[in-house]
DNA sequence: ATCAAAAACTGATTTATGTCATTTTTTTTG
DNA sequence: CAAAAAAAATGACATAAATCAGTTTTTGAT
């Protein structure tokens, strides 16, 4: 991790929509000038959980993961981060160590806030609060619908949702033949739904036979988006 | 469910506490004047997955399941909310129509914000808002946990941690020899654990003959905690 | 380009849990 | 309080997915 010399979070496409366009001008230039951008490595650790906050991360560039460590060491992964979304908000507001840690899955460009910061936009700016409480009922209306994929889905459903939520929001790398496809571990894959690395292969293998995916090494190529679509929604 | 007469969010104990003690006085007489107190019986619609939302509700005393309805019918139970717990924000803050629905599991007394008051405080009031942040992020830190569980444990430490949390926040009812004991469906426990009724029964039979519960009829009761905890942690 | 480490893959086996069918008991309602 | 409806309980069986143990391939670092 490395930090990187400052820049506008007018310039932030996506961050700039979803959370701070609407901050008046005073708040929004405190911001601007406060944050600190870094630089990390795919891989790299960004916070642990246990660990104590001092700020909140907001995404420039780049995917993290946010996961969970269970007793045994299986690690869950309870969210995908992207481009503009914020990390690190409920440690902050509960003054609590971190529940979760999170970790790059690509190189990635975070901006962090310092506390201090923060705290100062939610008591100077309502329209910042407004985007802190719409973004927070987005991250649980999809905390929801993915405990009722746990709950009810088989591994092969959960699986076709996820290669969806995948390809449709990780703008996935292309071909030289113009075919997207995606670049995760079998093992990241199978944190993220609640299985075994193992049987995430199994399945994977079954798409590739009947045509739905390609996989080369690593990558998964999607070959055919509604028969995915036609997985995750019936059973078997 | 049939209208009550007015009454002062100050005598609200815990919804009072955790969510309007900080808001100003204008506001909170706002509320207070504005909400419509509604009772309900034991097993009645509060909204329906679907559904517009006109406004919020505040559970001043008793319990709402909220549940999702999957293809199949079968319903998963994403929350039990309780005493001074909100429903209905994200549909209120989107737009969208309710992504669950609601029902009581026992009898229910609900306050009802409508939609225009509730916006009124959003646009008022930093502490309110700083309110609804904590407790958004609050259900999602419960969200994530649940999801952990559903992903990682078995149906029995998993049901012996819904058995925990029932017993902690329910206040349950004891009967005359003062033991503390649940009254819930099996069903019900079942959609709260993403299982089957059969295998809520069978692990029950399980508890009872190493003595952690005893049942008699739908009720059980909870006869060792530290059982209970030591299932819910270890595997088998 | 090479080599070591990591990840992907395969097969055999076990186990936890779902499903179905039926009986008994409890709860609810008139 | 009795009858009807709902829920609990039980057994037999089917199956999805975990686990284990091993081989092959890919990746990443030098």
């Amino acid at each position: 991790m490395k930090p990187s010399p400052a820049h506008s979070c007018k310039n932030c496409g996506k961050a700039y929509d979803t959370i701070f366009s609407k901050v008046a001008a005073p708040e929004f230039n405190l911001l601007s000038e406060s944050k600190l951008i870094r630089h990390y490595n795919n891989r790299e650790i960004v916070f642990n959980e246990g660990g104590k906050a001092q700020g909140i991360f907001c995404i420039r560039e780049g995917k993290v993961k946010i996961y969970k460590n269970g007793i045994d060491g299986i690690e869950h992964i309870t969210r995908i981060a992207m481009q503009g979304e914020l990390m690190g908000i409920k440690a902050i507001l509960s003054g609590h160590p971190y529940s979760v840690s999170a970790a790059t899955i690509e190189d990635t460009t975070i901006c962090f806030i310092p506390k201090n910061i923060f705290f100062q936009l939610t008591f100077r700016s309502p329209q910042f609060n407004q985007a802190i409480i719409l973004f927070l009922s987005n991250l649980l209306e999809n905390a929801e619908t993915r405990m009722l994929s746990l709950a009810h889905k088989h591994v092969k459903q959960r699986l076709a949702e996820a290669l969806i939520f995948l390809v449709q929001n990780f703008n996935p790398a292309t071909y030289p033949n113009s075919k997207l496809y995606l670049n995760i571990t079998r093992h990241d894959l199978a944190n993220l739904i609640g299985t075994s690395s193992e049987t995430v292969i199994r399945f994977l293998g079954e798409m590739k036979d009947d045509g739905i995916i390609a996989v080369k090494g690593r990558k998964i190529f999607i070959l055919d988006h509604s028969g995915l679509s036609k997985i995750s929604a019936f059973p078997h």
